[in-house]
DNA sequence: TTTTTTGCAAACGTTTTGCAAGAAC
DNA sequence: GTTCTTGCAAAACGTTTGCAAAAAA
C-alpha cells in the first residue's frame, strides 16, 4: 500500500529533509513484508553507509513512527517496527515467528467478546504467530536433510 | 486458585530453597491481583528487607518464572510478572492499564478465526485493555475536583 | 545561509554476571 | 558440611542525549 515515494512524500511534506539514510529505510520498510527490530535495520543499512552510527538508525525508526509512517510493536525480543497498516478497515495480524512476514487478519474479536459495563475499553491486541508456508517448507526441508 | 503455601510448597519440592525473601515474594504475588514490574517488586520488597539488591529480585522472578510459577508478559512499559494462571480452561484477560489488575475472558478468538492451511499457528495473544471499575471511578472523580 | 541531520562519545535505565560471604538444607 | 542464595560490584545490553561537523533546504 505504501510505495518508496509516497513515504518519502509524506516525510517531505512534514519539513523532514530526504537523506540518503532516509530514502534508504523508506526502500526497506516499502519492501519488507514484516516487523523488523532495529539491530535488523541497522544490520541492513551498515551494508550501505560505512560509518554508520546506532543512534542515527533510532532517531530516523522513532521519527517516522511519530511520523505515522511506522507503526512500533513489543515482542518477547523487544521492539520491532514495520510499515503503518494503511488498510481502512480495522484488523489484526499473523506473524511468522521466523521471518516477521505478517499476514492481515480481518476478523476482530471484539465483536464476540462480553466486556462487563464498567470496564472502560481502551485498546486491545489480538495476534497469532506461526510458521507461514515458506518458513514450514524450510524447517521441514532442514531437518529431512 | 494459588495459595502462598502451594507457591512455596511447588518452589520446595524443585529444589530450591525456601528463604524468607521468597516466602514474602510468594505472599505478595499470591495476594496481587495483576501484573507488576520488576521496580514494583522490588519496591514492594525493599520494605520489608534493608538491605535489599535488585539482582536477587530479578533472579528470583526468573527462576520463579522458568518454574512455571509466574507468567511473564511484556507491555509497552517493559516486562511485567504475574502468578500463571492455573484455570484449565483456556483464556485470555482483560487488564487495566491503571492498576494492573487482570479479568478473565474466556472467549477465545481462535474459534471464529480463519486461519490459511499453510500458516503453521504455534501461539495466540488476545488482550483486552482499559479501565476497571475502581480506576474509572478514580479517574472521574480527580476530574471533577 | 539557515536549519536539520549525522556521527561520536558518553549517559542512562534495565537486566545479567562473577564472586565471596552468608543462609538453608 | 555441602549446596544454594544473597549482596556487592561491575559488566552487558538497548536506548537516549549533547554536541560540533556535515549535509539538505
Amino acid at each position: 500500500m505504501h510505495t518508496i515515494d509516497e513515504i518519502i512524500q509524506s516525510m517531505a511534506s512534514r519539513g523532514l529533509r530526504i537523506t540518503d539514510q532516509r530514502k534508504t529505510l523508506a526502500k526497506l520498510f516499502a519492501e519488507s513484508p514484516g516487523y523488523l527490530a532495529p539491530k535488523e535495520v541497522y544490520e541492513f543499512m551498515g551494508k550501505s553507509y560505512a560509518g554508520l552510527s546506532f543512534d542515527t538508525v533510532y532517531r530516523n525508526l522513532r521519527v517516522m513512527e511519530e511520523l505515522g509512517v511506522l507503526e512500533q510493536v513489543m515482542f518477547e525480543e523487544g521492539v520491532k517496527f514495520k510499515l503503518h497498516c494503511r488498510e481502512h478497515d480495522h484488523h489484526h495480524h499473523m506473524i511468522c515467528l521466523q521471518c516477521g512476514h505478517t499476514y492481515p487478519i480481518t476478523y476482530c474479536p471484539m465483536e464476540q467478546t462480553a466486556v462487563p459495563d464498567d470496564f472502560r475499553v481502551v485498546k486491545h491486541k489480538f495476534e497469532v504467530f506461526g510458521y507461514c508456508k515458506e518458513c514450514v517448507q524450510e524447517e521441514t526441508a532442514a531437518s529431512e536433510r
